[in-house]
DNA sequence: AATAAATATTGGCGTTCGACCACATTCATT
DNA sequence: AATGAATGTGGTCGAACGCCAATATTTATT
C-alpha cells in the first residue's frame, strides 16, 4: 500500500493492528511508546516522530519501502527531473 | 529499497537529492520546510515530524509504501500473530 | 591559492511534542 | 441494563521541536 498521506499511515497501522487482536495498550508496549502517542498516532497526528513511526512499524511487523521508480538508463541522467526543473525555473517568475 | 532506520530515510533522501542535482535550500523550498530543517533530516534527527517527512518524499518524488507480508489465505488469521500472542501472555507473568 | 557556493553549527524564540495522570466516553460481553 | 475493558479527552510539565539569523566550515570552480 502506498504512503501518501499520514491519515493513510494512520488507517493501515490501526487496521494491522486490530487484525492482530491488539490493544493501543499492548501495542504502545511493544513498541516503546506511551499509549496516548498512540492514539495521536491513529489519529492522524501530523507532527508525530518520525522514528516513533519506525519503531511502531517495527513492532507490527511492517516494512516500509521505498521505490525509486526515477531511473533512467544512464545513471544522473532523468528526463523527468529535467523536465520538471525547467517548468520550475519558469514559473519562479510569477 | 526496505527503510528500517531514520538513517536509511536519511542517506537516501541525501542520495536523490543529489541525483536530481539539487541543493538542500532547493529541497527545503520545493518541499516547503526550512533549510535548517533539511539538514537536520539528513543527518539522521530521529525526531523528524512525519508530515514534513512525506511532504519532502513528495517533492523528491520518492513513493513510500507498505507491503503487508503477514497475510494468510484465510483473512483475519494469522498463525504468526496467534503464537506471537501467546508467548506474550505467557511472558506477562513476569 | 583565491573566490564563491554549499553545507554545517550555534544561539535565541515561540510553539509543541511526548509522557504521565485522571477522567470521560465508547464498545463488547453477559 | 450493567459491568469491565478499550478508547478518547483534557491538563500539566520538562524537553525538544522547527524557524530564523548569523557565523563557521567544507566543497567546488577558476
Amino acid at each position: 500500500m502506498n504512503i501518501i498521506s499520514v491519515k493513510d499511515l494512520a488507517s493501515l497501522i490501526k487496521q494491522e493492528r486490530k487484525a492482530r487482536a491488539w490493544t493501543q495498550a499492548e501495542l504502545a508496549e511493544r513498541s516503546g511508546v506511551s499509549r496516548d502517542w498512540i492514539i495521536a498516532l491513529e489519529q492522524s497526528k501530523p507532527s508525530v516522530e518520525l522514528a516513533l513511526v519506525l519503531r511502531t512499524l517495527k513492532a507490527l511487523n511492517l516494512p516500509l519501502a521505498i521505490n525509486k521508480p526515477n531511473q533512467s538508463a544512464q545513471d544522473g541522467i532523468n528526463l523527468d527531473d529535467i523536465l520538471d526543473q525547467t517548468k520550475q525555473r519558469a514559473n519562479k517568475s510569477s
